[in-house]
DNA sequence: GTCACGATTTGT
DNA sequence: CAAATCGTGACG
C-alpha cells in the first residue's frame, strides 16, 4: 500500500476524519490500522488548540494537511494528531487507537511517536499513513475526555463485521488485548 | 515572571 | 477517585 496523497488530508476534517479509520498507521516496522479518532476543528471549536489560534505549538495546524501534529500533555504524554484542511485553515484527526492499541497515549508510545514527530510530512517518510480498506460500518459519539463543546458528535470508531472492535463477537472471543 | 490547567494513564 | 508532572498560553 501506498502513503495517502495530500489531496486526502486537505479537505474537511470531519471527512479526513471518518475517511482515516481502517487506514494503516505506519512507522518503521510497526503497522497497524486506524480504529478510533477524533476531530478538532478549527477556530470554531472551544476544544480545539487552534481555537486560540496560530501560536508556536499550534503552527502546523495551519500549513498543509497531511502533517502530524504532536503535542505533550500532563507532563508525561504524547498525543498524535493528523492535520487536516488546506493551508490556511486549521483543523486535525486525533489518534485514539489503531488494532491493540486503546488510548491516544498508549498509541504514541507504543509507535514511539514523539514532539521529534512535530510537523512530520505524513504523506512520505518513516512516519506516515498508508491507504487501506475504508470502513463500512462508522459509530459516532460525543468526544472523550474534553470539558469544552464536549456533546459534538466527534468521535468515529470502526465497527467493521470481523475487525477487532465488531462488539457483534462476544469479547471471550477475541485475543486478549482487543477485550473490553 | 507567575499561574492555572490539560484531547491521559495508572494505581488506590 | 486522586496523583503524576511540565509545556503552553493568558495576563501583566
Amino acid at each position: 500500500m501506498k502513503p495517502l496523497p495530500r489531496s486526502f488530508y486537505e479537505r474537511d476534517t470531519v471527512t479526513v476524519a471518518r475517511d482515516l479509520l481502517g487506514k494503516v498507521l505506519v512507522h518503521g516496522e510497526r503497522r497497524a490500522r486506524i480504529l478510533e479518532v477524533e476531530a478538532y476543528l478549527g477556530e470554531n471549536d472551544p476544544a480545539a488548540h487552534a481555537y486560540r489560534g496560530l501560536t508556536p505549538r499550534t503552527r502546523v495546524l495551519f500549513g498543509p494537511g497531511g502533517h502530524a501534529y504532536v503535542y505533550f500533555v500532563y507532563g508525561m504524554h504524547h498525543c498524535l494528531n493528523v492535520s487536516a484542511e488546506p493551508p490556511g485553515r486549521a483543523g486535525c484527526v486525533l489518534l485514539r487507537a489503531v488494532e491493540g492499541v486503546s488510548g491516544p497515549a498508549r498509541l504514541t508510545r507504543a509507535f514511539g511517536v514523539t514532539l521529534d514527530h512535530y510537523g512530520a510530512d505524513l504523506t512520505r517518510g518513516p512516519l506516515a499513513i498508508l491507504d487501506g480498506p475504508p470502513s463500512a460500518r462508522i459509530e459516532t459519539t460525543p468526544r472523550i475526555g474534553i470539558t469544552k463543546a464536549a456533546e459534538l458528535p466527534l468521535r468515529f470508531v470502526g465497527r467493521d463485521k470481523g475487525s477487532p472492535r465488531d462488539f457483534s463477537v462476544p469479547a471471550t472471543d477475541l485475543p486478549f488485548y482487543y477485550r473490553r
